[in-house]
DNA sequence: TTACTCACATGCAAAATTGCAAAGGCTAGA
DNA sequence: TCTAGCCTTTGCAATTTTGCATGTGAGTAA
């Protein structure tokens, strides 16, 4: 019944404001448009459009639903293009692929220690919004939270980590107070861009609050974090991060409290190259080490 | 030719790994199925599984498209969960794209503020180290360090700023003193990944110190700024970062400054967006006023 | 009021898509 | 090596979707 290219046809529609608009730009008949959109109306089972003498003008549903369309727009247009582009090889640096919060929060220091000892180590952080593809060579060593299921990968556990909500004190001292999840709803909510989210696991704002999309959204945790800081909303935050910001504190730790992990990720055949194996080694120890300190320096702050 | 309803389909092959699982999931013949995937890979001209024995099982390219198609089936359903509460309350999107120096150090600050005006606004920053495409409408207004030649866009200038080295005084006070260039080659050196380069604009390290790449490096500007805080080296940072970290200081201010500026870019088809034009017109001010105050705060501490 | 325009709706034949059935290919296990 | 079990592909008829031509109704200007 549900045809999501009919989706398509509608954006075409609400943007031209008629069907024969539509028609023109599609380069479909008129009449074909018009049955699409009544198809996709009976599916939502909504009336998407007023149907005036000068065309089809949306409705408020059809509006709230064009912007998410946009959005469906966009990300396709994005995979389509991912699909184009051949991936950047690398040279003999190491190179370590991982998520965001991981690459500003954690690596610079761990890296930096490395460095120290092999002072002829060329060591790159490449920091990114999604699923990296080690198979392709984008990296030499990936940190995931959601490891591979199948491929020519090994796989292993490094350090678990906690998100919780949180804030700034001035923030929480100037707004209603937070006893539930429930007290969230008249709050700014800081997160993901929701179309944007590239693993599952990220997705934490559905857990504790389903269909809220955040007010203030970005695709980088640094970013988030800065808006945290500024002291305009509440948001999740690994508890590793908040080190880092003494002006932040997390809330409801008791009743919100999501636990996630990192994993390394390494080609299966970088397990002959003992140089890989040190650096992977030292990487290993080192993440460990350094998120159990920012958790600890947090912790201090606690109750 | 393209048809977004083949998305839904193959997503369906993606994760049951077969034509004939899809088919019993999605109620569809398994032929038809078929015809569809053989479909969508014409259109995308790209080969996204590897037919085995077996089943169908996703090329690299396959998996990169299941990521983004997760996106949109995620958004989907958000779209039509939106749809079932009758009076929805909700108001636009606007994303802003912008180079991930802007993200971190002054638009928190910026959208803010607008935020506080538009409480039913929800804005998101697409931080990206790389080139945007307006015209595929990932953002509706992008900021760029280097305008677009050509294409239906309309280009602003924001406002200028200055690139420096820089290094914490820690670092300055323990490492052998730099009076000039020349002094750099022993000293560690953090930048971005050459070969990940975005905008030969960004490239700053080679006209100062052509061949020589960074010995620490990233994609992300604010991994950067916290290797920078470290104190494990040298590397160029955005004046109107330097306020966000006391300890780093600039380096060699009179004889290397690089200037660059920031540039407002939108569609063309968006001046006649009343909220779009009101938006930017804020974002302009918003932002050359926080970067002046930032620069003036670092300058303090200066000559 | 009347004639005209613009845009959507509907009937029907043509075209495309679909389901079914059967054929072909590969693998595992006897 | 042979057979049973999967899975995909192909041919063909049934069904659905599409485009074109035509009809209808609302607004507009003389």
């Amino acid at each position: 019944m549900l045809n999501w290219d009919d989706y398509r046809i509608f954006l075409d529609v609400a943007r031209s404001g008629s069907l024969s608009g539509a028609s023109i730009s599609l380069k479909i008949d008129a009449a074909t448009v018009g049955r699409r959109i009544t198809r996709l109306e009976k599916a939502l089972n909504s009336k998407l459009f007023n149907k005036l003498p000068r065309g089809y003008q949306l409705t408020q549903a059809g509006n709230d639903l064009k912007d998410h369309i946009e959005n469906i727009e966009r990300t396709e247009k994005i995979a389509r293009g991912s699909l184009q582009k051949s991936s950047a090889d690398i040279s003999g640096n190491f190179r370590i692929g991982a998520p965001d919060g991981l690459s500003n929060f954690v690596l610079p220091s761990v890296i930096s220690n490395i460095q120290n000892q092999h002072k002829n180590l060329k060591i790159q952080i490449l920091s990114l919004p999604r699923v990296f593809n080690l198979s392709r060579r984008e990296a030499d060593l990936a940190i995931m939270v959601t490891p591979p299921k199948k491929g020519r990968f090994i796989t292993k556990k490094i350090v678990s980590y906690n998100l919780n909500l949180a804030a700034t004190k001035m923030y929480l001292e100037t707004h209603s107070e937070i006893k539930s999840k429930t007290d969230l709803k008249n709050h700014n909510i800081i997160g993901y861009i929701p179309d944007l989210i590239f693993d599952p696991t990220l997705d934490y704002l559905s857990e504790v609050y389903p269909n809220r999309t955040p007010d203030l959204s970005s695709n980088s945790v640094a970013v988030q974090m800065q808006m945290l800081n500024l002291g305009v909303g509440i948001g999740f935050a690994h508890d590793f991060a908040l080190a880092h910001y003494q002006n932040i504190t997390p809330i409801l730790k008791d009743k919100i409290n999501q636990e996630r992990a990192f994993y390394m990720v390494r080609d299966r055949d970088d397990l002959a190259s003992e140089q890989s194996n040190h650096i992977a080694s030292l990487l290993d120890i080192g993440i460990k080490r350094e998120v159990k300190r920012l958790q600890l320096i947090n912790g201090k702050s606690e109750v």
